[in-house]
DNA sequence: CAACATTTGTACGTATGTATC
DNA sequence: AGATACATACGTACAAATGTT
């Protein structure tokens, strides 16, 4: 079952909602819809389009940092990494 | 014998509350009382609507997920599997 | 400089579920 | 049966840094 980057959140699955909106921005990312060195949406932003609290997002966040497809720069953003693409959620390796 | 959705558990009866308790929600499932990927309600909530302890809950949940027909995700809850309907116990089901 | 808005960081409290003893 | 632990999610509030007006 993969995630589209149009789904919605499903609250009564199996699938956690933190986990879910990460393969959503997941695959919004490897679509395109932000680019490299851009910043996605803040949490605030992310929590009125997608629905779940903020705590939710953020987690949803801290998967893709770990990923490297994300990384935070406090009281800025979070933005796209370079390498976006090749990150998967196999090995974890974020360079700082 | 069949066993409905809407039997009680029999606890002067032959067949062990957990077995009973099994197939009261096989025939729920089977109805469509909770649909695939949907979780049934917690084992607090059986607890509740069927008098059992909770002991007897998770025998009988263990009975369906060896069936294939529930599937648990921890912390998460108890979920109907996709291709319930097909599996049924046969005579070579396995006993714990 | 001051005031304000934006954004991430942190903390607390409440609720639900399973896991374990 | 009951207690405790852990994971997840929601809501709220405030702090800190940054950027804008």
């Amino acid at each position: 079952m993969e995630f589209g980057p149009d789904d919605q959140i499903d609250y009564d699955g199996p699938v956690t909602p933190y986990r879910q909106l990460a393969e959503i921005l997941r695959a919004r990312i490897a679509r395109g819809d932000w680019a490299p060195n851009r910043a996605i949406p803040s949490e605030a932003r992310l929590v009125q389009e997608y629905g779940p609290a903020r705590t939710t997002v953020r987690r949803a966040i801290k998967v893709l940092v770990e990923d490297g497809v994300l990384f935070v720069v406090p009281q800025r953003g979070t933005f796209v990494a370079k390498r976006s693409a090749d990150n998967r959620p196999g090995e974890a390796g974020q360079e700082s």
